[in-house]
DNA sequence: CGGAATGAAAT
DNA sequence: ATTTCATTCCG
């Protein structure tokens, strides 16, 4: 059969990739940064569906992750950009052809553990913050399942223009409720990221039609450390 | 992506 | 003064 990870996109395969990714969804919080995974699971696991689970949680993390063993002697492995792995110690070594391996700076350097590497699909995005939502947004949002329900087939440009007239006719109470609830989610942003700021591009650049770059085999062994190749959005 | 509404923030 | 974009989602 295929000695090499052709993706056979078979039903079964992803079905229990599928099971696995709902265990390990259970980790997830806003603050998770690198998954655990019990060894028992991460070895019933091939190079498709590595990729296939490193896939899945890019999609929080926005950016390149690596799956490392445990050098504690846990049998597990974790799940995470490699910065993390370093940024507790760790070294990350890159044998010239061989596939890097990660090991725990804290004394136990008798184990060398191999790691399989997945690179993102996207290349590891700064994770753009989305703008908060202005008072009518927020309105809009509040009101848009109860206007499309009274409506069947109602489309949203209809919607806004239904909710745009509403709004304008709201009282100053139902109006200023909303607009303190914006400012407030605009605090909570700042507070979370000190370093937001607004930074509209010029429509010229806007956004061309999102790469979607199907990375058939994504598993390739490369990760720089040191010099995190940030490559640029498209060419 | 454009559009349809409003408003905050940048240019 | 003008333009982007945040929400929503069909075409």
């Amino acid at each position: 059969m295929d000695l090499y990870q052709s993706p056979s996109h078979s039903k079964e395969h992803t079905v229990y990739l599928d099971a696995i990714w709902n265990q390990l969804q259970e980790q997830i919080n806003p603050f998770l940064r690198v998954l655990c995974i019990n060894g028992s699971i991460y070895r019933l696991m091939d190079d498709f569906g590595k990729w296939y689970i490193a896939k899945k949680f890019m999609e929080f993390t926005r950016e390149a992750v690596m799956f490392c063993r445990d050098g504690t002697g846990q049998d597990r492995h974790y799940l995470g950009a490699p910065r993390h792995f370093i940024a507790n110690g760790g070294i990350v070594h890159s044998p010239d052809g061989l596939e890097p391996f990660w090991t725990m700076d804290n004394g136990s350097n008798a184990h060398l553990e191999t790691t399989t590497v997945c690179q993102p699909l996207a290349p590891s995005k700064p994770a753009k913050i989305p703008r908060p939502p202005n008072a009518y947004i927020l309105y809009r949002k509040d009101r848009h399942n109860i206007v499309k329900a009274a409506n069947p087939g109602i489309t949203n440009n209809e919607i806004s223009q239904i909710l745009g007239r509403a709004w304008n006719k709201e009282s100053r109470e139902v109006r200023q409720k909303y607009k303190e609830m914006s400012e407030a989610i605009k605090v909570a942003l700042l507070e979370k990221h000190p370093d937001y700021q607004y930074k509209p591009r010029k429509s010229s650049e806007k956004r061309r039609r999102t790469r979607r770059i199907h990375q058939t085999q994504g598993i390739s062994v490369e990760v720089d450390l040191a010099a995190s190749s940030a490559t640029n959005t498209m060419a």
